[in-house]
Parts: C-alpha cells; structure tokens; sequence
DNA sequence: TTGACACATTCCTATATGGGTATATGTTTT
DNA sequence: AAAACATATACCCATATAGGAATGTGTCAA
C-alpha cells in the first residue's frame, strides 16, 4: 500500500506547506486564484490543484464571481487538528514540563525499589 | 517531484494515523517496542519502521533496557503544528462565527457601494 | 555455545504524489 | 464572432511511500 491520499483527511491534506501558505493568505480574506498564483509566486495549475485538494477535505469554499473564481477559508475543518495537538499542550507547557521531572524521578525510584512492572 | 518524505517535518510524520495511534498510547507513558505491536496489533516490522519516522522528526526518542528498547514521547516537537492550528482557533469559535457573519454582511454592502478593488 | 527473545533493517510492489507542459472550459471584451 | 482572460484538467515523470516477507543484530538464558 501506498501513503494516504492527500484528500484522505485534513491531516494529510495540511501536510504540504504550499497548502498551508494558500490557506494563510485566505485566512486574510477571500481571494481569486490569481491572487494566489501571485502572492506565492507558483504556476497557475498547480495552485489550481492544492486548491482541489483544499476543497475535497472542506478547508476552503469556492464561489463563481464572473470569470473569477473566489475562494475562501473554512477554518472549522482544522478543528480535529486542533483538537488532537491540545491533548498534547500539557507534555510541553513549562510548568507541566517541571512537574516531569518531578514525576519520572519518582517512578524512577519507584523501579528501582523493587516493583516489576507498571 | 513526489510528496514531501514523510521525515521533511512533523506535518508530514503525523498524516499517518498508525503513526499519531503510536504517539496516543506513548502519551500514557513509556513503552517497549513489543507492548505497540500488542496493543495495535501492527507488524512489528512495521511498528519499528513508524518508529524511526517519529524518532527522525524528534516526536518519540529511546531508551535501551536489556533487550527492549523503551520509547516515549516527546511531546514538545508537536509545537509547531499547535501553533500554527491554534492561529486559525477563532475561525471556528462560536461566538467570532456569529462576528464574522456581520463583518461579512458590511463587506457585502461595500463592495456593492462602489469600490471596486480590495 | 546454542537457542530464544526483542527489534531493526533490507528488499519487494503498488500506488499516489508535486511539479511541469499543454490543453480544455467558461466568461468577458472588442 | 473572435480574441483575451481566468481556471481547471489531462498527461507525463521521478520519487517516496505503507505494508509484507525475510533476514540481520544484539541481549539474555540454559
């Protein structure tokens, strides 16, 4: 088997950082794609197909403004992204981080004090 | 040019939903090789190979015990992909939804007031 | 020493990619 | 109608995978 799809999940999606610079210039407002095409400085078609994959996994919107085509953000579908990375905060946050310490000194002793396994 | 290895960042390393199971079950604490291929009834060449990927980005790091060879996670690594998610929070935050429904509809009015770029 | 155990690595294959080039589709302007 | 413009799609290629099978490496036990 291969890698996933990039339109598999957001997760898969988000992983290419061209995707993400569009979806940091749409977080500013709705934009055509040229605009897009300009300010990341990328061939037309391959902007035109990071924004396919956006659209298929609900990261940005689309809507038909003359010849122009105006994309817009759709930050909730990041919310399982989002919600994933916070269960981690704490691993890293400082004061948690002091408190580890603390912790794996513990279970250290704890070890070596006889009891086999956790 | 192919996809970003998967290594290129920790973006890439996370698309992998066996790799974020791996990060889940380290989140309670350290583990031997053995105790992932049990607990998410993986290959265990497999396992080993998903490993490496997270060790390369820095998300997981070992420790040798005897024959087994402990990993835990390393939380921190997955700062930056908090980050940046966590710009985008208000996006999907209930209450700037309903502020950005007003901010949309004074958009609308003007641009149909007569401007024309933005 | 020999064997059992715990992991890591190598080799294989099918697959989906990112980027480039060329072209198709649809809209506005002349 | 024809030309210019804005996007999307099709086709090509080199590349890196995830998974499976087999094998290598290092450690402990008998």
């Amino acid at each position: 088997m291969a890698r996933a799809a990039t339109t598999a999940d957001v997760f898969n999606a988000v992983a290419e950082p061209r995707r993400r610079q569009i979806l940091d210039v749409l977080a500013v407002g709705e934009r055509p794609v040229n605009d897009l095409v300009v300010q990341l400085g990328l061939a037309q078609p391959l902007v035109s197909k990071h924004l396919r994959v956006l659209r298929e996994v609900g990261l940005v919107e689309v809507r038909d403004e003359g010849r122009q085509r105006m994309y817009r953000l759709n930050g909730r579908s990041l919310k399982p992204i989002h919600d994933w990375v916070q269960s981690y905060e704490r691993t890293w946050t400082e004061r948690f981080d002091r408190l580890d310490v603390v912790l794996d000194d513990l279970i250290e002793k704890e070890q070596g004090d006889g009891r086999s396994d956790e």
